[in-house]
DNA sequence: CTGTTAGCGCTTTCAA
DNA sequence: TTGAAAGCGCTAACAG
């Protein structure tokens, strides 16, 4: 049996709830008292009973955090973010995966509600934008990197189009001759990135005046395919690939490799979200930055300042995403 | 206010024992009660309230589960694979990084366990074989892929020097000339699995009798530089290196690939997890499967027996890894 | 099937 | 500072 607070108080010879007292840090406690039944606690063991507290407290001091899973390291690299942003206000996150499948989302949001998480962290959610309403209704939810219908949902987005409007123009001013945006192929799920990053780099393109040599591949099966594609498109392996994000980039960074060609000489490559994947030493991958450290901080707040007034109107907080540029897009330097 | 079972029973015209009855589906409720109070359930949007429940349960149904962090994927695939262990047994997992922190790793422990998880599996772990002996006092602990302490702990492993013994076999049966062991560099940790993935790979190449030739290197900064390091050992490339980790084998391939040489036909490359990394279109890793999904639900198992014999002296279970060969080490058919 | 009684471990409120 | 009392939402054990 674990020891309760009673035990504690009848070892230290208090009452139990200046133990309570002890635990919680109140300030009106002597000295020699808190020692006492800080002693005790030692001795003893003694932990506090989530359940019994939150079942008093009605809160947890818990979020939760839904992705779709972890085989995109952008999601883990964001769990690790989400850690510590909530550990910085003394809450707990509950992590959780939908394995990019609507039913487990939903299963793993409805067992966070049941654990009275004081609230939901949504990235890469399935639902529809009502669901989410409606979940919302419920538990303070904050929507990551996709912009809430109007209603009481908050949301801190990242600034797709202009993080791929930065690739893009660096990737023109690199000097590749022709440049291609390599499309995610799940870009019809609404609301995802992939719109966005795509007309930031339209956008960009057109910005530059090469707005009709804009050609974008959506990738459906082989990266690998997709990047012969373009070289056939252009009759030229003179070409930028504009990545919907890192695990595309990776890929086809290596595709390049594979064939002879030298990454950042021969052909440039950028990829999205600044994972591990684009640091790694033989491929050095161009890409964009989220600062996921600001989004994981700026949910967390979202998700307090919504426990305090539940009726809020929706907000949402933009973060400007940076450019960090490595071999794969160096052509002018490494040039022969 | 979240409705309770009160609410739910004064609206079916019900006792609230029979809400919780059916809640619990229990099998002694009429079917027109039972249809009454799910009906009441449903307009009420009720949801059963998990800290009240584990207050007087005295169990939570959840595991939690202690990563390292999900930048190696293999930690992402294995909570996944937890994830669907548990909810076949009904249980939810909570997962937890520690971020390679010992310190981190205490907190996320002591957090779980304050939350009252059933039990928690720990891999990767930083903590003494002491110190997770007397957190196995607390709460049933399962090691995942590394051997406990004689205590009551459990454990489930995979055959980690078998494992890397297949490997070997297969790298020096496909041909390549030289084999070398690619270590990773935190080996020095105690009980990781790299002691023994090396083991398997020594007791290979002397079953081979090749033992003089067997070569390990350390991999400490770039694992590039250890694979040129590896060339000039043998002062040739007609190597195969056995790398600990599919990270370490991705970074080696992609070395080999971008100096122009042929992966797999040049030189021959396995990793280890079988991980995303691996199966990359244009990359084709060999690796070593652990088969995750037969680990997840073994160490679910072990928790759940633990739970009814807190006494019970520690077990084991190994599994057998299997070889998943791929390009990455197909000389034969491929060479010209 | 229902009602009653009891209590899980904790916080909270109030009076001493 | 302390003690007493109440109650969070639920399960359990029992008698009807």
């Amino acid at each position: 049996m674990q020891p309760t607070q009673q035990d504690v108080a009848d070892l230290a010879g208090v009452s139990r709830q200046l133990v309570s007292l002890v635990v919680r840090g109140d300030k009106h406690v002597s000295a020699a008292k808190r020692r006492a039944v800080q002693e005790a606690m030692a001795t003893l063991g003694y932990r506090p009973n989530a359940a019994a507290r939150a079942l008093v407290e009605r809160r947890t001091r818990t979020i939760g955090l839904v992705t779709p899973g972890f085989s995109n390291p952008f999601f883990g690299d964001l769990a690790d973010a989400i850690r510590v942003a909530a550990s910085e206000r003394n809450l707990t996150p509950l992590i959780g995966s939908s394995a990019s499948v609507l039913e487990v989302e939903r299963s793993v949001i409805d067992r966070f509600i049941e654990m009275g998480a004081d609230g939901l962290i949504l990235t890469g959610s399935l639902l529809s934008p009502e669901a989410i309403l409606k979940i919302g209704e419920l538990v303070p939810v904050c929507l990551l990197n996709r912009p809430p219908a109007k209603g009481m949902v908050d949301a801190v987005l990242c600034d797709d189009a202009r993080g791929e409007a930065l690739a893009t123009e660096h990737a023109v001013e690199a000097g590749y001759k022709h440049i291609v945006f390599l499309e995610d192929e799940d870009a019809d799920i609404p609301q995802t990135s992939a719109n966005r990053r795509q007309s930031g780099f339209l956008a960009a393109m057109k910005k530059m005046g090469r707005a009709d040599e804009a050609v974008t591949i959506t990738v459906t099966g082989r990266v690998s395919e997709a990047v012969l594609q373009a070289f056939d498109i252009f009759n030229s392996t003179d070409v930028a690939f504009i990545c919907h994000n890192d695990q595309i980039a990776f890929e086809a960074a290596v595709e390049i490799m594979s064939r002879g060609m030298s990454l950042g000489v021969d052909v440039g490559v950028t990829g999205y979200d600044n994972t591990a994947l684009a640091s790694f030493y033989s491929l050095e991958l161009t890409s964009i930055d989220q600062g996921l450290a600001r989004m994981a901080r700026g949910a967390v707040q979202m998700i307090e300042s919504r426990q305090r007034d539940r009726k809020a109107p929706g907000r949402s907080e933009m973060i400007e995403p940076t450019l960090v540029a490595r071999r794969s897009t160096r052509r002018r330097l490494w040039k022969k």
